[in-house]
RNA sequence: CUGCCCGUAGCUCAAUUGGAUAGAGCACCGGCCUUCUAAGCCGGGGGUUGCAGGUUCGAUCCCUGCCGGGCAGGCCA
């Protein structure tokens, strides 16, 4: 027999179709679960779509239905309602049975069958010349999320950070690490405006300084600064005062190259791998794991950025202008025409990322999940573009945008600019509120929605929490269970006719939403809904907590009672742990 | 100027993807601890879903036009 009521009422409803209306048998049954407790269990809008293509009165044809269903022990009742809705109530038995369900299911209840899906997520994808701030640790959160309910959900997949170790960015960092670590020796020119200037470059320099003392340091100011344009007064801030400030920093680089030589890509090296290596601790420490760090670089060791733009050309959508190579991005719905190769021979960023994005259908995912930040939407078309323009698929491929999170302490917003060195880091942001409260505030607004953070109330350990609310019931289970003492397997064989109240059957229908719940929010990539349920349910919890007492003295109903609070405390566990966010025994 | 996203209770946000009387939390008012954790519960007031049209049995959701806010428009990443 089938437990899953959904499933029973879809055959009783295709059955009647079929006599009422046959020649519209393939009528999508809709089953949906009313937010009114007075309109039952289920309700589907059948008999209004069925309306319009029949021309008949919509509750004429819901009774006609009714007339038709077959009749089940499981159904209390079925009525017309509302304009043309059939309600239908459950018998109780069909209702408690899902506690016996979650205790046999256990971890795995509401887990979705496997459906061959393989997906890949990417996400943080943060250029490592710094420390991770808030605006990552919403992405890596939102990723991480995501990504444990897709898996929950039935999907096989892949967690990816794509490393972007090559290009300037990394070069900046890496002579900024250089000219802090001179410091120390005394070799000192004016540190450039527009390089890496946070404390951590400074703790770098010093470290390469304890590991190798003055092996990288065997040059002169004047040596460093030859040839450079020199910097324009501070207090410019004309266009023609910016480009010069770039020019003299890419001089310095190229300096650095020759005047290090050999020893310049350790410096680069160096530099990448600590910052990486920061940036996977903080993630780790925050319960976020990648199945794969992908590389840059190593599309360019490989020959795929040049592969990718070769078959892009042979296929007709490249075109010479100004010494560049453009790719027509225009003719796949883009605003103009993008850049791959520049005048000077090197591939731009665009490049690498339609390699990378070639690289991930030659992997052959089934679907991929790009989350970045919202600034970057205008770059959805010209990587979709390019992906057509390869012969494959755009579908495929979905963008999943998450805005910004801007904090707020005492009621007023924190700064977080990159560049004054004042930014507030994930790392911070843990340590003052908690991995807990991070993880569950960062996924408790829809990922495309501006997120307002409120430090002060995710630090509060008051009702006004909303993680302290969830883990709060779980609590409250666990220490009556462990007040009852008993052993797990007698709650598998309570009598659970006898949770008749209210607020038991209200908790018992939340159970058994469950696994739906899980399928929504994976389809729709809303981890967000798991939060709100979870508020849900420990609401549901509390109240029937105030209501009833578990440690009656009647035997046989105080097993029932305990069986449905175990079932509570898994569905919690096992939400909260999508999320990763912790479920303490006490509080 | 052009494109994308957003606009829901005083505040922060939901709304089963087009369904029934639009829901929570906070804030405000009033109750509940000698009984399994009061980080909890119960009750109350609060809305023309930015505005104006359109599509249909039915619109917070889809279309058009305004108003207001955010982001983007590099041979940067």
């Amino acid at each position: 027999m089938s437990a899953d009521p959904k499933v029973l009422l879809t055959d009783l409803l295709q059955t009647a179709l079929k006599s009422v209306a046959p020649e519209l048998a393939a009528t999508p049954i809709l089953l949906e679960r009313p937010k009114q407790a007075s309109h039952g269990d289920f309700a589907t809008n059948l008999a209004l779509q069925l309306a319009k293509p029949l021309k008949r009165n919509p509750r004429e044809l819901a009774g006609l239905l009714l007339a038709e269903l077959p009749p089940s022990k499981l159904v209390a009742r079925a009525e017309v309602a509302g304009a043309g809705f059939i309600n239908f109530t459950l018998a109780s038995d069909a209702k408690t049975a899902v506690v016996r369900e979650v205790l046999a299911r256990g971890a795995d209840f509401g887990r979705g069958a496997g459906k061959g899906i393989k997906v890949q997520v990417e996400f943080v994808s943060a250029n490592p010349t710094g420390p991770l701030h808030v605006g990552h640790g919403r992405g890596a959160a939102y990723g991480a999320s995501l990504s444990d309910v897709l898996a929950f959900a039935g999907y096989e997949v892949s967690r990816e950070y794509y490393v972007n170790d090559a290009g300037r960015q990394m070069d900046i960092l890496a002579l900024s690490t250089w000219l802090r670590y001179l410091a120390f020796f005394g070799i000192e020119i004016p540190f450039p405006p527009n390089a890496y200037r946070g404390d951590y470059v400074v703790d770098m320099g010093r470290e390469m300084r304890d590991a190798h003392q003055d092996r990288f340091a065997k040059v002169t100011a004047m040596q460093i600064l030859a040839g450079t344009p020199g910097l324009p007064p501070s207090d410019r801030k004309d266009d023609e005062a910016k480009q010069q400030r770039e020019e003299h920093l890419d001089a310095l680089i190229a300096n650095a190259k020759k005047l290090l030589g050999e020893d310049y890509p350790w410096v680069h090296g160096f530099a990448l791998n600590e910052q990486l290596g920061d940036g996977r601790e903080d993630l780790q420490e925050f319960g976020v794991r990648f199945d794969k760090w992908f590389s840059e670089q190593s599309l360019f060791d490989t020959g795929l950025v040049e592969r990718a733009v070769i078959q892009l050309e042979k296929a007709g959508h490249i075109y010479l202008q100004d010494g560049a190579k453009w790719f027509r991005s225009t003719a796949f719905g883009d605003e103009k025409d993008r850049v791959v190769q520049r005048e000077n021979g090197l591939f731009t960023y665009f490049a690498s990322d339609i390699a990378y994005h070639l690289n991930k259908y030659e992997r052959g995912f089934d679907r991929m999940i790009d989350i970045w930040g919202a600034d970057h939407h205008g770059y959805i078309p010209r990587v979709k573009g390019a992906i057509a323009a390869l012969g494959l698929d755009p579908a495929r491929l979905d963008v999943a945008l998450v805005q910004f999170a801007v904090l707020y302490r005492d009621g007023q917003k924190t700064s977080m600019s990159t560049r004054s060195g004042e930014f507030v880091t994930l790392r911070e942001l843990r340590r003052e509120v908690g991995n807990d409260a991070c993880r569950f505030f960062y996924v408790l607004r829809k990922s495309d929605q501006h997120l307002d953070f409120d430090l002060d109330l995710a630090k509060s350990q008051s009702n006004e929490n909303p993680v302290y609310y969830v883990q709060y019931a779980h609590a409250r289970v666990c220490s009556v269970l462990d007040q009852w003492g008993g052993e797990a397997a007698e709650l598998a064989g309570a009598d659970l006719g006898l949770l008749q109240n209210e607020r038991e059957l209200a908790l018992c229908a939340r159970l058994a939403s469950f696994a739906e719940l899980v399928q929504d929010a994976a389809a729709g990539y809303a981890p967000h809904q798991i939060a709100f349920y979870l508020k849900d349910l420990a609401a549901d919890f509390h109240s029937w907590y105030n209501a009833e007492r578990m440690l009656v003295e009647d035997e046989a109903l105080k097993l029932a009672r305990l069986a449905l609070a175990a079932a509570v405390r898994q569905v919690l566990v096992t939400g909260l742990k999508t999320l990763g966010v912790s479920a303490p025994e006490s509080m």
